[in-house]
DNA sequence: TGACTTGTTCAAAT
DNA sequence: GATTTGAACAAGTC
């Protein structure tokens, strides 16, 4: 599930195919994701603009339009780009479909179509009125211990809200909290300021760590919970089974033997 | 067949 | 008013 990680990947990956080439033009399958825009605005927008550059806050892509803004893309659970040769390849499924000048387009797809499309004109307005909490790679420790330490809600389900902190997901947080042997379910308000710090430090270096090997979930096998998500499994550390819950409304798996409640 | 999954929003409860 | 909870959405998988 794209989680900032694989957005991140996304986001070079538009920066490596889309940037600098004029858009000739756009096509949307469905009205069904935009957000405060209509398709004809989308297309009115797209049409002889050039992408010229790429931001991401959270899971939220930005691509800026030389013209006026910028695109908004955001992938939900099943959301997806492809670059390509529409003479080579014929996808199945788009829901946005970008043709550059030069012959090659770019494919949003999205099979669940829980993702969204919009068109933003200024980023940190959009972020603000939105509410939106500080992106998870360059929170800082002081920031991150004054967002989470009064809250009265289980660390996991704190980690999770982007209205806290913007960019980690279901499977990220469970990562997060088997590292530092925080139970999931412990109220963040109950956690002293070491033990969040202590998080925090993880949260950066697994989320550091993944968007180092561009999102490629095989190469963070080393992270237990990430990929192996079933109950019963014996956890990598003490031997103990790893347990199911369903906390903040998402199925969790830890460990109850050496993550401990506070 | 239907239960289960996820990120986000919304409405209701505290 | 701020915070928290839980249902809803969609559609693919098992």
């Amino acid at each position: 599930m794209p989680e900032l990680p694989e957005v991140e990947s996304f986001r070079n990956y538009v920066a490596d195919t889309s940037l600098g080439q004029t858009i000739s033009s756009t096509r949307l399958s469905t009205a069904q994701m935009l957000w405060n825009t209509s398709a004809q605005e989308i297309n009115e927008a797209l049409r002889n603009n050039v992408f010229t550059s790429t931001f991401r806050h959270g899971k939220f892509l930005f691509i800026k339009l030389k013209q006026r803004g910028h695109l908004m893309l955001h992938f939900g659970m099943t959301g997806d780009l492809l670059y390509y040769k529409p003479d080579v390849l014929h996808p199945k499924a788009y829901v946005l479909l970008i043709r550059f000048s030069n012959g090659n387009a770019l494919l949003f797809s999205d099979s669940r179509m829980l993702g969204k499309i919009a068109l933003v004109d200024d980023i940190e307005t959009f972020i603000k009125e939105r509410g939106y909490g500080p992106d998870a790679l360059t929170i800082s420790k002081k920031e991150f211990i004054n967002l989470l330490r009064k809250r009265r809600i289980a660390i996991k389900t704190a980690l999770m809200n982007q209205k806290i902190i913007a960019g980690v997901g279901n499977e990220f947080s469970d990562a997060i909290l088997f590292q530092c042997k925080v139970h999931p379910l412990s109220p963040a308000n109950h956690l002293t300021e070491g033990q969040l710090a202590i998080i925090h430090h993880a949260m950066l270096k697994i989320l550091q760590e993944a968007v180092h090997v561009n999102a490629d979930r095989k190469k963070l096998d080393h992270y237990f919970l990430l990929n192996k998500r079933k109950a019963g499994l014996p956890c990598v550390r003490c031997r103990g089974k790893t347990a199911f819950k369903t906390i903040g409304g998402r199925s969790s798996y830890f460990c109850p033997d050496c993550q401990q409640l506070y």
